[in-house]
DNA sequence: CTTGGAATGTCAACAAGGCTGACGTAAATT
DNA sequence: AATTTACGTCAGCCTTGTTGACATTCCAAG
């Protein structure tokens, strides 16, 4: 595909240069995009990691703790950890499975639901002011792009999620 | 804001449901993307802060140490620690400055630099064939968003660099 | 010339959040 | 009954970030 023949110039966006934008644009717009839950985070005893868990267990409520180590790709020990002390602050619950009782499936009570809700508020802002600010069409080539840059397990993962329950 | 009258849609990108989902694909997206120079790095005793020095050393070369504080977003101490490691293993050389001579002037060495291509090859790798598969508009619209999504200091930096020097 | 402040380096201590390895327990599966 | 799976936990390690304190060097202003 895309195969261009000499005159044409419409591959001239594969240049290492634009590339090059490309990573360093990445780099920093990751920076503002955790910047706003981090500042939150800050003071309280949680962190990125923190956020990351309650994100998806918000997101998909009864998730099981394999999953998640799964989706967020770290060890059961350092999961375990986050999650201990979610608990701990009555921000998550586990529930033992009801078909298989060895599975925890994971639900966030009113008050981690509160602190999602927090983080979540500040992330969606800045990201629909991004949104906003650059159009629909901008838009879908951002999550295209995105999309393509991500290994093919972590994009099972995330169209599962993106279509996925609620 | 937000105010969508029924009938248009020309606002439905900015729903929750699109911007979850643009959080979530950053967070996926920016795994892949650091994965590859990870892999790399880890077996020798360097790791993504030595990747993120040694980019921006070769970026803006003569570059002083406090220009990269500012661009990396981290304490000097920090930085100091990963910086004397390249020094001492010879990937990177510091020049006193000629006009003020308390700067140091960040240069790459050969070695550093065959380490750079290593790295950043590999990242470009990754970044083409995402390009590549999502088409030069997309690619734009990549850019735009993520451009947005900058703090104003991140994205002086950014545009700073980005026509930059060479 | 002296002094204030800027740029840099360094030491010590600490925290978050990754990792591995090993071990234990309960429950499901074979 | 034996094995595998899901989960938890203990112990220890690494990277990379943080703060605070302090020394050095040197430009620039008084």
């Amino acid at each position: 595909m895309a195969d261009v023949k000499s005159g044409d110039d419409s591959l001239l966006f594969l240049t290492d240069e634009n590339l090059r934008k490309g990573i360093e644009a990445m780099f920093f717009a990751y920076r503002g995009f955790t910047s706003d839950p981090d500042r939150i985070l800050q003071g309280m005893d949680y962190g990125r990691a923190h956020h990351r868990a309650v994100h998806f267990i918000h997101r998909a409520p009864g998730t099981t703790v394999g999953n998640l180590l799964d989706i967020l790709g770290v060890t059961k020990q350092s999961l375990n950890r986050v999650l201990r002390s979610l608990f701990d602050d009555g921000l998550v619950e586990a529930r033992v499975g009801r078909k298989d009782r060895r599975e925890r499936h994971l639900y966030l009570t009113e008050k981690g639901a509160a602190l999602e809700r927090s983080l979540s508020d500040a992330q969606r802002a800045r990201m629909r002011s991004a949104y906003r600010a650059a159009g629909p069409v901008a838009v879908a080539g951002f999550r295209t792009v995105l999309e393509a840059m991500m290994d093919d397990s972590q994009r099972r993962q995330y169209t599962a999620l993106k279509d996925g329950s609620t």
